[in-house]
DNA sequence: GTCTATAAGAAGATAGAC
DNA sequence: GTCTATCTTCTTATAGAC
């Protein structure tokens, strides 16, 4: 009752300082520190900073499989899903979009956890495929699925369905690692992506049924 | 004549392994390993570890200043560049596209800067804006600037030409970040790109004259 | 589960011989 | 300019009292 939970304190905490400094960057005694004991009391909880690093990394990658299984992410768009998007508009999809936008944006464990896997991703082989799982191959996988229903409801222009997804996606993904290193240009960030998304509609569904 | 230049081979082993590990993932005494001399001899050249990370952002800042002045990508395009871009076909800007991004992608010593930036961002002011100027904000306004001569020229649809230039750019940028994670996506990062700035010359400048 | 104390080593930096 | 030797501090991790 006292306390909500130390174990997961303690990622929490963890992930705050290797978001910023690295997992190089950051003592064990730092992450003690923060959540409020000494740094011996914390190899009662885990085996050692490694080990923090690696339960971050593991958590959260369940997380991800649980929320990706649930949208179908992983590979083809299920019927269902197809049969959801194709009442789909230009405004539901510019909804959408920057929806999708804002949670990756302001979600405050997301972020941490996505400038984490930043930092370390070119020493950590784990971190480097979950960064590119995550923030690279599945939101184009998913986001041509879609597409795919969309022009062959005619909705949208005959292109390649994987380009329009980059086309659609990659310019969100910049605006990220952007807000990433200066959060300052949020609110210019999030006004362009409604320009990108009003005119990527204007010229993939130009002169399309809507 | 024996050695080449000990001071700028400490730069460029330290770039080396900064790219990798990161600044603190990195010791005084590997960089010194790495050039074949001691840690303390490295004093006599550097005041310390901070004065070798300082010095490789200066020396690349200012390299790069000097491209982007000669470029003219610093503010609006130069009259002689709009006459140079004047001529150009949709051939030459997939070839112009691909060049730079080959560029931007092989060439070893931007890579390594590249690299070591995205790992410094979130606790190095310096770095920061190093990598969004570098990375965002100069490219954009660079291609920003062609796109408007585009337009005015009427070889593009009237259109924003900021957004244009995200279109444009970021799916390279994307693409950038996959192979500086995963080399080994390289040969399909390439054809992608070509992909991608033939269905951008289609949807820009289709019913255009060319 | 938290603390103090402490071991054992790594890391940044300096002094001084050559 | 490079070396060996050394200093000091930081860091991970453990032992054992409470």
């Amino acid at each position: 009752m006292e306390k909500k939970d130390t174990k997961q304190i303690i990622l929490d905490e963890a992930l705050d300082l290797f978001a910023v400094n690295g997992y190089d960057g950051v003592a064990v005694a730092d992450i003690a520190n923060a959540v409020g004991i000494k740094a011996s009391s914390l190899y009662k909880h885990y085996k050692g900073k490694q080990d923090i690093f690696d339960c971050i990394l593991e958590k959260t990658a369940e997380r991800y499989n649980e929320m990706a299984g649930r949208l179908g992410i992983d590979g083809n768009i299920s019927e269902r899903d197809a049969a959801q998007y194709s009442g789909m508009s230009t405004e539901t999809l510019v909804e959408t979009g920057t929806a999708l936008f804002m949670y990756f944006l302001h979600d405050d464990y997301a972020r941490k956890f996505r400038r984490m896997l930043t930092i370390e991703q070119y020493k950590n082989e784990a971190a480097s495929k979950l960064y590119t799982e995550q923030y690279m191959d599945s939101p184009i996988v998913y986001q041509s699925s879609i597409f795919k229903v969309f022009i062959e409801q005619g909705k949208m222009k005959n292109v390649d369905a994987k380009v329009a997804a980059v086309h659609f996606y990659s310019p969100m993904f910049l605006m990220l690692c952007l807000c990433d290193s200066c959060p300052e240009h949020e609110p210019s960030a999030l006004e362009f992506i409604r320009q990108h998304i009003t005119q990527f509609s204007k010229l993939y569904m130009e002169g399309k049924i809507l």
